[in-house]
DNA sequence: AGTGCCACCTAGAACGAGCTAGGTCACACT
DNA sequence: AGTGTGACCTAGCTCGTTCTAGGTGGCACT
């Protein structure tokens, strides 16, 4: 026997209320089968008893299409707007969702495990870094989405950014304002990191420029060391296209504090549009990804997938938008 | 019928290899009263049928002291790696957990009602903005364990750092360079906020000097404002003591692009000793909190509680150091 | 040969809920 | 008075698993 109060079963307020256990069960539904007085009564009984309906016996029961299971990573930020977005979307379709962290100690195989485990009737993946054959072999057990992540795997659909058109917009912001060498500090095993470098290289290309690739990373860490090789090379790029904002944070700092001037002296572009690319110091350029329906659409999918709609489209790939703050100007003459 | 692969179960395992269900339950438990030869085939068999136990089910029948259920912020960064902690913990003491965020959409009550549907023996609140009545309110069903925040509840346990002894600290070190004109740029509301406050005010008073506290928040921006007010004002402190890492390197940027040099001019500090406190160009003077020791406790006092053992302390507080970087100097004669 | 014993296995009842198929009762209609 | 006809309620099976209480059978010992 547990030592909580929350041993009350529906039993246990049945034989308060005087009524049978399927009643309770239909008054706590509110499915029709009751009249209105005893559902005052018993919902009145349950609440003294303070009950709360076992979920997991519920589940078992019902054998419904199941919940969504979730899994992503605790130390990513952006991870969280989309958990948040994916959680607004399941509310509303009144489906239960079950969260998953991929931590140090708790890798992304035993998170879906753990998913698996819960019977969820779909997955969504957010910014996997699992193996193309791991996927489809999770795919061929229950449908999967994945998020922020451009993967290519029997049955799973993934939703993510246009991170190529991004970066095509990006340097076409940049090439309007007249600059010529313009750097991209790539991530490239980053989710969106080839697409992006990708685009980067198109657009270049288009606009007969040479490319100037330096590799940096995700973190504001990875900008400053990026920054660091840039100045101990001789001549520096008018223009620096950060792979994210904290990367372009990095760089920002880190060349203000050599004495360069942003962007009189060099522009810098940052990617998510996040809280930190808005403070008045950096005012940085950024691409805008529409988390909020990268995280509804693959919420969408995952109920629909579940509920047995086939897959339709391997990829939802969603349009962002160019936000223009101050880190951006023309180059100096 | 779902169109899953999921929906094979113990009996159909049991059918395929000819035995009786409540044999493979035993195989699969690993607990004795079967043959390694039996063992053997019948995980064979299961492994071809892509068996996994349902958790709920076992949960259900197996009615032992339960899982662990913690609620955390997903915005937070500080959050992950306690997330993370509470994880590596669970999974050596081979408990399950169940996670559940708080969110825009998903506010705290309803997480933690998510928690005890699952019939969670224990619940961990990172962080809870809940009032002490309600949090009473829960532990009076299941033990409580909040983290990061002092909370006086009945039953309620709490681990925090010694946010007051850390004021203390920082404010010492900086007397002990010169400076008598401390700021501290305060955020009441977040968790420690008070502890950090009071802390602040008794060295202060202990050194014999004048309070001087400016409203901030925990987040760069706010740091930002803060500074803004600060530059406003006629004569500036000669140190500001940040809320957070965050709102010191608000704090910083924004004074540094005020034309002023940090530390020259201004000493800045911060507190939580993350990422950004170290990048090449903030240097920031920080209070180190020993996350994992937090998150270890937190877990480990839920589990405890959970197998009967009653309160013993309502409060963890954990010891913190001072972490020295460059952000800080004697100030300008 | 009978008995005990152990190692191995199985039948069937739980767990807490949902659902199907009925049962009871008051009331109105023929 | 007999008979529908609902509205309201209940008995009992079911979900996938664990657990209790019992079978088997083989081997060694009396």
């Amino acid at each position: 026997m547990r030592a909580n109060g929350l041993d009350v079963t529906m039993a246990d307020v049945a034989k308060a209320a005087g009524v049978s256990r399927p009643l309770v069960s239909i008054v706590m539904r509110g499915v029709p089968g009751a009249s209105d007085s005893t559902r005052q009564h018993v919902m009145k009984v349950a609440a003294e008893l303070g009950y709360v309906p076992d979920v997991r016996a519920q589940a078992l029961r019902r054998q419904g299409p199941g919940a969504v299971g979730v899994a992503f990573e605790a130390v990513q930020p952006f991870h969280a707007a989309l958990v948040d977005g994916v959680y607004e979307t399941c509310e509303s379709a009144g489906r239960e969702l079950v969260l998953t962290a991929v931590t140090a100690s708790h890798d992304e195989s035993k998170a879906i495990d753990s998913l698996l485990a819960n019977r969820c009737g779909a997955i969504v993946a957010i910014g996997s870094g699992l193996p193309p054959r791991r996927l489809a072999q999770i795919a061929a057990l229950v449908p999967v989405v994945v998020v922020a992540r451009a993967v290519r795997a029997e049955a799973v659909e993934y939703v993510c950014s246009d991170d190529e058109g991004s970066l095509v917009k990006v340097v076409e912001h940049l090439v309007g304002l007249g600059h010529s060498r313009i750097c991209f500090a790539a991530s490239p095993r980053s989710g969106g990191g080839p697409q992006r470098l990708r685009g980067y290289r198109k657009a270049m290309a288009a606009a007969a420029l040479s490319v100037d690739v330096v590799e940096a990373g995700s973190t504001e860490q990875a900008g400053a060391d990026a920054a660091a090789r840039l100045l101990a090379r001789g001549q520096l790029p008018t223009a620096v296209i950060g792979f994210n904002d904290p990367c372009a944070a990095g760089l920002q700092a880190s060349l203000r504090q050599a004495g360069l001037r942003v962007p009189e002296d060099i522009s810098i572009t940052g990617f998510d549009d996040s809280a930190i690319a808005a403070t008045p110091y950096r005012q940085l350029t950024s691409v805008r990804q529409d988390t909020a329906r990268m995280a509804e659409t693959a919420a969408l999918r995952a109920i629909a997938r579940m509920e047995g709609q086939s897959e339709r489209r391997r990829s939802h790939v969603l349009p962002t938008a160019l936000t223009i703050r101050a880190s951006t100007a023309p180059p100096p003459r």
